[in-house]
DNA sequence: CATTAATGTAATATGTTTTATTACAAATAA
DNA sequence: TTATTTGTAATAAAACATATTACATTAATG
């Protein structure tokens, strides 16, 4: 699947949690291939969500689909290699602290220099998101499940 | 200023920005009072959003207003006593890893019980948000201002 | 080789959240 | 008394997220 991104302007609040959850479901399957409806019954939303998702994995390399009968989505990829912080990647949009107000008045000492400063700390937070997600696994978590 | 929340649905995503470049105005700026229109026109958004969000920084006790003519807000309190991890969760409304969906499928051995382990993932991200902004006071960010 | 079932994706609709705006009562300085 | 400011409700507009419909394409299988 090949895409030129100009600009997606959407951050989708559950996103994070769908892709763990089609992630999971992929990994306690391995070698099978589930649909993306019957993937889409067990988060109970739309499967052309699910589909657009499961494109998303694929541009990531974890994931390779099959159509027609008998098709469906599996896992490329052990759990043991995909970690937390690559996963929060494919779906993240915004910085943590949120975005920054657009124009903040250049005439204004404060308010010129202000969105270089939040830049500094939106990204050192950022980072440390991303720390706290790397040592953890797609495996680890998927192993939490009874 | 009283209030009874019952149920805040938004999360105004600029809110951490807006509201840490007022308390910048304000401690750059001690026993001063800055009016809203004053302090909007330094983010460059509208000045009622401001006043919205002075309310919740009284709510803190780190901010008092006077109403009338030569009225306006200013800090009631040092900003080495402010610190960032406050100011975030004044304003943070939802978990930094974004929302759950609603209705895993229960007959799921997966849908079940994902939203219980999400629950303890989304806590520990937000935890270490916390702590990385803990550290760190307005204060020291204002102190970046030239 | 016709049928069935699945992906990929565009287009559209609906719903939710965020931001801006309008309006005005209440307060207060001068 | 006038001018100015907060506090807040109500509404509008914009932005974003999710769901739905539709259908071309692909592939397994009887």
């Amino acid at each position: 699947m090949k895409k030129i991104i100009i600009f997606v302007a959407n951050m989708n609040n559950t996103r994070f949690a769908t892709v763990i959850h089609i992630l999971t479901l992929l990994a306690k399957s391995p070698g099978e291939w589930l649909s993306s409806d019957w993937i889409a019954g067990s988060i109970q939303i739309n499967p052309v969500i699910v589909r657009k998702e499961l494109g998303e994995l694929q541009d990531q390399g974890w994931v390779t689909s099959r159509k027609g009968k008998e098709g469906g989505y599996t896992l490329l990829i052990p759990g043991k290699d995909i970690n937390l912080a690559a996963i929060y990647k494919t779906v993240k949009k915004t910085d943590v602290l949120g975005k920054k107000n657009l124009n903040p008045n250049p005439k204004c000492p404060i308010g010129k220099d202000m969105n270089k400063e939040l830049e500094d700390l939106f990204a050192e937070i950022d980072e440390t998101v991303f720390d706290a997600l790397r040592h953890r696994t797609l495996e680890s978590f998927v192993k939490q499940f009874g």
